[in-house]
DNA sequence: TTATTAATTGACCACCCTGGTCAACTTATA
DNA sequence: TATAAGTTGACCAGGGTGGTCAATTAATAA
């Protein structure tokens, strides 16, 4: 199955993906339209349909494409020796990061996948997702010394408070970094002065929650 | 201009707003769809376009609206006399969670305009926002005493992070905020029990942020 | 070279939905 | 009763939809 597409230079598979995608993240499942994919990627009609069938299994191929790049990266990329959960957070940050340069629209497409309501391609999702619940979120937190914070902090919402501070500054970057991905060394730049700033924030954060101490 | 639709019973308008703020929080301007909304708020195609003119009026007219009604709100609620930042998130929460009750996808639409690109409304939208722009985001924060901060508190980081939170408590809420809307008993519940939870992260952060002292 | 297979194109299909109109009808007002 | 205002929904031309398929090009094998 898609094994023609598969055997396309991986440039031309990336291209299409990429199209897809921000196709898809645009719009939902419904309105989105093959018409302006194919423009996108500058591909016929009818090699298309060739290479995935249908609408459908192009949203689901895309689905479990995405969705296993995710947990490869992180699987290869996290070092879970590493018990700082604040330089945790900062690996995760940054292989996310670095997805978009690849994948301009890697996480608005998840995201809107979430909120997927076609009958047709929701119960095809959760399915998926079923087969890859154990192997993927709670994973990336293995191995974190929540005794790290100190005795009196309530380790529940320091964590939510990271995770959230962790939020609003890629937020604050995604999209300066989404309009400077055909720039690499722009694009680089962005992304250092992001993770320089995400720095300040843990330390900032990291004074309060670990040492009893501030500034 | 609009004073037949103004002249209906405010519930009926209601009726018809919500509509078109759904529709417009679920697609964007071009493919909103004008029979859906007329379709939701029970009235005739006709009637419509009698009452707004045009697809762009109305979408136009809702942003003026949804725009009024969040600073008519600020403006009579907040109390600019309280100094305390987290005092006064916690004000603007509970408004902000109040409008949802009224106007259940406010944000959503407001979200979506921000990120709107058909051309004709884009520049509307500019447009209209230069002539509030003076009076409304910043003048929320009005009369905020930060030195409240420990001497050694970053106080920029420190009100970065309480906005973080703030919306992170929200958008922990915010869902099934929404799906209670027609239940003004179980929706009132839930917005308390968001208050108390706000309540208890502003009281972690502000002994780490103002006493220096934990726990 | 030729024959066979695989990759690729894009015009074409029937269908659905679009924003907007307007003659006809109902309701309110004078 | 006469006039005006409010309201309906069938209708329009235009455009976009997912998907197909005969025809063309490119790659491979003999």
């Amino acid at each position: 199955m898609y094994q023609t597409f598969l055997n396309l230079e991986v440039e031309k598979q990336h291209k299409i993906i990429n199209a897809a995608l921000k196709e898809f993240s645009t719009n939902n499942y419904d309105t989105a339209s093959t018409n302006k994919i194919i423009k996108d990627a500058e591909i016929s009609k009818g090699i298309l349909y060739h290479y995935f069938g249908s609408k459908k299994n192009l949203y689901l191929y895309l689905y479990e494409y995405v969705t296993t790049i995710f947990i490869d990266a992180m699987n290869s990329r996290l070092d879970l020796e590493e018990p700082d959960i604040f330089k945790r957070y900062e690996q995760i940050m940054k292989i996310k990061l670095e997805l978009i340069k690849q994948y301009h629209t890697f996480f608005d497409f998840l995201k809107k996948t979430y909120a997927e309501t076609n009958v047709e391609v929701r119960s095809k999702l959760d399915q998926y997702n079923l087969t890859i619940q154990n192997s993927s979120y709670d994973s990336v937190f293995a191995g974190i010394d929540y005794d790290l914070f100190h005795k009196n902090i309530d380790s529940k919402k320091a964590i939510d408070t990271l995770r959230w501070v962790t939020d609003g500054i890629s937020n604050r970057y995604e999209k300066q970094l989404k309009s400077n991905v055909d720039n690499s060394e722009a694009f680089n730049q962005l992304l250092e002065q992001c993770m320089e700033e995400a720095d300040d924030y843990f330390h900032f954060l990291k004074q309060l929650l670990y040492n009893n101490l501030k500034g």
